[in-house]
DNA sequence: ATTATTTATACCATATAGGGTATAATACTT
DNA sequence: AAGTATTATACCCTATATGGTATAAATAAT
């Protein structure tokens, strides 16, 4: 799971459209559509603004970890 | 545990010098004293690009997580 | 099929992140 | 203490991320 598929869940699972996410996250709705499809140079505390909305942060994790996705289709 | 320390923790480890670790990740020095005292601005390429070399990547978080810091001082 | 809603693409403008470098401050070593 | 290595601060410059807006495409609803 990479971030941009995390939001798009994240927001569907709102019901949100990309213009209310933008509004209650403080972001331009530019930034959440770069966000959603996957651009990589985007600013850490603008996606952290929108991960805040689902209680969620950006921060290191090893590389291999799958996200955040607890107990769920858990491969063993 | 923030981003800041975590770098700092293990770049010390290593046993790189800031300019070393800038050269390695291939970014600027300047970029590396930024994220180690804990600019928030920062590109999240570029620190993924430091991440990587310590096995690491930015992903998303819930907002309470003892990040990545397995069996070690755990609470309970 | 038409209309309405949502998302994608393309452009312009501005603010600023990042690189570089030079100097200052701190931390080690001896 | 003096000297060396490391880190911090301050400046200039360029590239670009972000916001905004306008249009196009796609999706959903009727």
């Amino acid at each position: 799971m990479n971030l941009s598929t995390f939001i798009k869940q994240k927001r569907s699972v709102s019901g949100l459209t990309q213009p209310e996410l933008a509004e209650k996250a403080g972001v331009g709705l530019r930034f959440i559509r770069e966000l959603e499809q996957g651009k990589e140079t985007l600013r850490l505390d603008k996606v952290n603004q929108v991960l805040n909305l689902f209680g969620y942060e950006m921060g290191p994790l090893k590389s291999d970890q799958k996200t955040a996705n607890h107990r769920k289709d858990a491969k063993s």
